[in-house]
DNA sequence: CTGAAAGCGCTAACAC
DNA sequence: GTGTTAGCGCTTTCAG
């Protein structure tokens, strides 16, 4: 393993001189930088990333915590964030430090992170209204940029899509299609999104005077193994809903399935609608009508603004000027009508 | 941010000693050793990993490379197999790097990581039958494990599913149904389990006298897409298969749909199967006959191995006398039964 | 233009 | 038991 003073050696400089030659800047002379490149190319040197690490005082390395529970390893959803994210990354240079965790240990585990300064910062998904990891980064001034808002403040880096007003499109599409009697099936309302999202559809229920009775909100889980379980109280009601709106796609794909096992034929007797368009989303049968999200763009998106985030820390460049505001996207959700609607 | 520094400086003790009371063993006075911990805890001392590792000559770290084609970015199977791998990474205390490479940029990404000294190691997953990562790593005696073989060489760690034998345990199933004319889709032959299942599917079908002629061996790709175009094909054959074997879940849930779209009923018109049973698998419709493979657990499985390989290479450790031998493992798959067959 | 010296934070060999 | 000294490989003043 081929160092700065090996070659140093070799071409009778300093380490000194070596090394800045390799970097390109300062003043060398021509000459030695042709020197010292050609031996450092002959003899195959490769700076030590560790240690170009521990002089910066930067680990150029970003984050990502995510969570699992016994159910369900790997969502659908996060594994296309996480490609969004690793590629960016990659593009900037950047190493992906990538750890799991289960929820009760996951605070833990961000601060362990931190305070062994293994990443320069968190990239934050499935926000929660009351949301302790953003309250601890946010507490000790650490960079980080989420996919989701949470309820009490907003002075972060976010990207966040306007859930309320997907739902209003929704909610409308369903109606126009003459359902009136339409329920819903969340994951736990501490979640934003799935808070957000419930609002979204009260709002437009109310505003069209249609009702959404509690019997017809029901409170789940993530997966589609819940969101069969969830339908299928829904459909065995005495009274049961002609539309059911998944609150993502993987629990539409569990409605599904238990209308189907009720001779329902969906799209028809039963529309079910989804939230996110994951791959499987357009190839599921019946297709599924969903939100569109570009999960991967948004986890490339979400990288580059805690890019920013961490050079605004860094007095190098703290001159770029970019307040807050240019830091919170909110994007605009499009519905994809299939046929299962 | 305290250093060793700041609390020997605070007890009035050196650095080394410090260091050497909070890491319990040497000869340290347990007088000290007591001063030293709480003076540590009450000033938050936490160790910079970064320099820790730089003396070590360590990261600390495992890497896996994912491939990405522009179609799917996050295979489901990737998935599930970095949730495992994240899983036994954190409980080893290694840092878990994921990076993502367009194929061709793979191999050189090997390198950079590799004479960066940025990982200690590298899971490697779908191997193809002749490796280049594979050779790289084994010609720089790289540690590295990985989850299947290649064709040429063995003298590495490895965790293997017997396709072959799984694949003999399909055909029997098909043919038992009444099946003769079974045709498969398969991801490209260059892939290692690409090929050797498809020697399975060949050798057992010759045992039994069944002829599997060209034009039933449709090569693709490993996604739903393409598995629903290659059925297509076969099933608008003049002589359409009554059973088709999709090389992984994906392949397979698209020739299920190629088959309702023809009106064939699944399970009884058209035979389908698939290959891991990811967790979609028994939520499809119907749900789908296939090999489990208990992914997560192979990626906590590949790890460990990795971690014994990276163990054997440190002097210290050298005496673990494990042989190759204990570090490959065959698992011997299970077909699962399910409605699409 | 180049080099000597210091230092990032930590560990380890070698004294005392 | 504890401190001194070196050194991991690199970057960055500060002098020449």
């Amino acid at each position: 393993m081929v160092t700065l003073k090996d070659i140093g050696e070799r071409v009778n400089k300093s380490v000194t001189t070596v090394s800045r030659a390799l970097s390109g800047c300062s003043d060398v002379s021509p000459d030695t930088i042709l020197l010292v490149k050609g031996a450092a190319k002959e003899m195959g040197y490769v700076p030590n990333t560790l240690a170009q690490r521990l002089q910066k005082k930067t680990a150029d390395t970003i984050g990502i915590i995510v969570p699992y529970s016994s159910t369900g390893y790997a969502e659908p959803f996060f594994s296309e964030l996480l490609a969004g994210i690793g590629k960016e990354a990659s593009e900037q240079g950047l190493d992906l430090l990538v750890a799991y965790a289960k929820k009760e240990n996951e605070l833990s585990l961000y601060k362990k992170l931190v305070s062994g300064r293994r990443v320069d910062g968190f990239v934050i998904s499935r926000t929660l209204c009351q949301d302790e990891r953003i309250d601890y980064l946010l507490s000790i001034n650490f960079p980080f940029a989420s996919f989701g808002m949470v309820e009490n403040r907003q002075d972060f880096p976010f990207v966040e899509e306007d859930g309320e007003y997907a739902m209003t499109t929704i909610v409308n599409h369903l109606v126009e299609r003459g359902h009136t009697r339409i329920a819903c099936i969340c994951p736990p309302l501490s979640v934003m999104f799935s808070s957000v999202r419930l609002r979204g559809v009260r709002k437009r229920m109310a505003e069209l005077g249609l009702p959404l009775p509690d019997e017809m909100v029901r409170i789940g889980s993530f997966d589609q193994k819940d969101g069969h379980e969830q339908a299928s109280h829904l459909l065995d009601l005495p009274n049961p809903p002609t539309a059911i709106i998944g609150f993502n796609d993987s629990i539409a794909f569990g409605a599904i399935n238990a209308g189907k096992e009720r001779a329902l034929k969906i799209g028809e007797d039963l529309a079910v609608t989804g939230f996110d368009d994951i791959p499987m989303a357009e190839m599921y049968r019946p297709p599924l009508t969903t939100i569109h999200q570009p999960i991967a763009e948004i986890g490339s998106l979400v990288t580059k603004l805690l890019v920013k985030a961490i050079q605004e820390k860094n007095p190098k460049y703290k001159d770029t000027g970019l307040g807050l505001e240019n830091m919170q996207v909110i994007m605009c959700p499009k519905l994809i009508i299939r046929e299962s609607s």
